[in-house]
DNA sequence: TTCTCCTTGTGATAATTATCACAAACCTAT
DNA sequence: ATAGGTTTGTGATAATTATCACAAGGAGAA
């Protein structure tokens, strides 16, 4: 596929017409990571605009003894990089590459060029951290007022809602994070993960298959959490 | 001062010549609150962006028994609102005058012509939810990581950062917010907001003073959590 | 297969923090 | 100044969750 035909998946540049959308496709660049690698690191200076092509990348921050959050999970057209870019700080966050992942970037210069260029990107842009900001304000939320339990149920909404696919009220996450990574995004331990989705299926509202986890019917937990 | 006058104090509006500035300033139309209002509704549909004029709101959400937390303070020439302006969705905070409150507002169609109209204006609001995202994912991080003493500490911090006055190293937060706000922040009970200011005075790093509270050398305590 | 490494399950225990219950201190208006 | 309403301080106790320690399970390499 074509840079081009990848920015139109991409729901910033989703507006835009053929011919413009082929003038930033040209300055673009990709690059590859392996899983594990590190992509952008905290505290650096933010230079580079990142859209996932294919894979997934973690976005991370981490306390001085090691210990890390997970602040969200993005996987193919999703984007990275704009936060520095947007307000000449320091990157906020470290940015892992999750699986064999391949993004294209642009430089500061030109992904600033083009929301002046483009306001309708600039507006997209907009819509999707307003978006990202409603996120954010859930996930306090949660971790402020709830406790372990529901937390890591909430968790595994995002997840279901992200990577999982329907069919007929029933919820398959395919390959479901592992513990310690579900525990860093609920704000919990990775042992009481392990108790709680025990609880969860001996609640008969989950189920694990393998590397899979099944909801039996999304809407009523997404009620009950 | 004149609505325009009010706007040029506003960040993302500062770029603009005055006679663009008067354009949308006659497009305003001011409102007040007294303390305790509730400004905007949880779930209620998004249909106008304030300005504060005067005065503070607090940003909480809450949970169905009743518990809130609190995600922002805002202040003069602090805006809000724009959120389910720009992706659509309904609110997803509540917000309620902290004090007697003048605000300014702009109804949905004339905010986006704004955006529409003038780059800059998008631009700027895009740096402005760059750093919001930026305090929220700190937020997260310290919830996530940290005990109930770097919590309130950290919060402490933020009130310093946003309210305070420095006098050689000195911090004084004049009006320091009551402990359930703080703790409602925090996302810890009253009572260890109680017990922990208790400890950090006994460690020499605050001192309370009436209402108001002193941290004694800002950079230290900053570096301590 | 078998060995090794990583991930998960689970009990026991310790630590942290919430909650309850008042008393004390502080405001504000009469 | 006093009364009534808020806000704060503090002990005792309970609840939740982290941590430690290790067994068991699973996946991949040799």
């Amino acid at each position: 596929m074509s840079t081009a035909q990848h920015l139109r998946n991409v729901p910033i540049f989703s507006d835009l017409k053929d011919n413009d959308l082929n003038i930033i496709a040209d300055k673009m660049v990709s690059r590859s990571y392996d899983k594990g690698k590190m992509i952008l690191l905290e505290e650096s200076q933010g230079e580079t605009f990142f859209i996932i092509k294919s894979g997934a990348v973690k976005v991370t921050r981490q306390s001085d003894d090691g210990r890390e959050v997970i602040l969200a999970i993005l996987g193919e057209s999703d984007f990275f990089g704009e936060m520095s870019l947007l307000d000449g700080e320091g990157r906020s966050a470290n940015i892992v590459s999750n699986e064999d992942s391949e993004v294209l970037t642009l430089s500061r210069s030109d992904f600033l060029d083009c929301l002046e260029t483009y306001p309708k990107i600039a507006i997209a842009l907009l819509e999707e951290l307003a978006i990202r900001l409603r996120k954010s304000d859930q996930h306090i939320e949660s971790l402020s007022l709830s406790d372990s339990e529901h937390r890591i149920a909430i968790t595994l909404i995002r997840f279901a809602q992200e990577l999982g696919t329907i069919k007929k009220g029933e919820v398959t996450i395919k390959n479901l994070p592992f513990q310690q990574d579900i525990a860093n995004m609920a704000g919990t331990s990775r042992e009481t993960v392990s108790r709680t989705i025990k609880l969860l299926e001996e609640k008969n509202l989950v189920k694990k298959n393998k590397k899979d986890l099944i909801i039996f019917n999304f809407d009523e937990f997404r009620q009950l959490f």
